[in-house]
DNA sequence: ATTAATGCAAACGGTTTGCACTACT
DNA sequence: AGTAGTGCAAACCGTTTGCATTAAT
């Protein structure tokens, strides 16, 4: 699949701090700590993950101000949510690339699908219903080849 | 009680009381009152949801006993849960013909969908991961149709 | 008589809020 | 100075748990 790769310098972690106050909002020492930690993000994190990883950089860190600095972020286009097999608020970063998650229910693991995997559903059901999928909702549960192999049921 | 006939008799809600005497478990009134407010749920529900249903039946409900009822039924395979779009418990109800469930983020309707319409999707990943999707776990957002031409964008 | 199941009430975990205070601009 | 953002603490909501009690078998 089309995938850039991820270590690539995301197009201006740096320019968050503009973005920010292009909109009269403000660049603070909490919200460079968020976004540091953000842009040391693989993909998807919980909420909760997020506001410990801040605290291990700056252990003052506050759950609130954590929150509100995401919704913040939602807002720019910088972040988006979705939800995790358990329900949890799953945020992943810069969905430049549009794409949902593969979680197996075994191991925990998560994988990326791109949109040229999910065409097929995508155009199926586009087709069928004229409804139009939000791929960055998308969040598909399971068992990964891994796990099917080691057990039999469970 | 049983006002209601069961129009699609969905092959037996009759015979959990069996099944739980089955397996040493107690067909007692709370579990009658889950089962009648299931019974008469056309797909998807939330906990609190049914925890509501069934105080409308019999107000003495409480909510443990509901959760605990609906852990056990699911070990029965007569319900299954998956998560919603903000993130709550869904159960729905004998997913006898597996499917996953497509929301609006709009207009928040749901409809399901069955094996065939993700046909495309599970042989793909199928393929290209070995993994396989759990199709009662699936919930897909997007736009429908009403939606999208209802409201030009947002 | 067993022992599964209940009700209560409190605890939980993640997230949200009100408010006075702090600090970016 | 002015107002966005913060920290605190408490509230929130759905769900889970411990424990003494009730009731299905």
């Amino acid at each position: 699949m089309g995938a850039r790769s991820m270590d690539e310098a995301p197009a201006g972690w740096d320019e968050v701090a503009t973005r920010l106050r292009a909109r009269g909002l403000r660049w603070t020492a909490q919200r460079r700590t968020l976004v540091g930690v953000l842009a040391g993000t693989s993909g998807h994190v919980t909420g909760a993950d997020l506001v410990e990883r801040c605290r291990a950089v700056d252990p003052t860190t506050t759950p609130s101000t954590v929150y509100r600095t995401l919704d913040v972020l939602e807002d720019l286009g910088i972040v988006r949510h979705a939800h995790g097999a358990d329900g949890r608020e799953e945020f992943h970063v810069r969905p430049a690339a549009d794409h949902g998650h593969l979680r197996c229910d075994r191991c925990l693991q998560v994988w990326e699908i791109g949109p040229d995997e999910a065409r097929s559903l995508v155009a199926a059901i586009e087709a069928a219903r004229g409804f139009t999928v939000d791929l960055s909702h998308l969040s598909i549960s399971g068992r990964c080849a891994a796990c099917r192999e080691a057990s039999p049921r469970g």
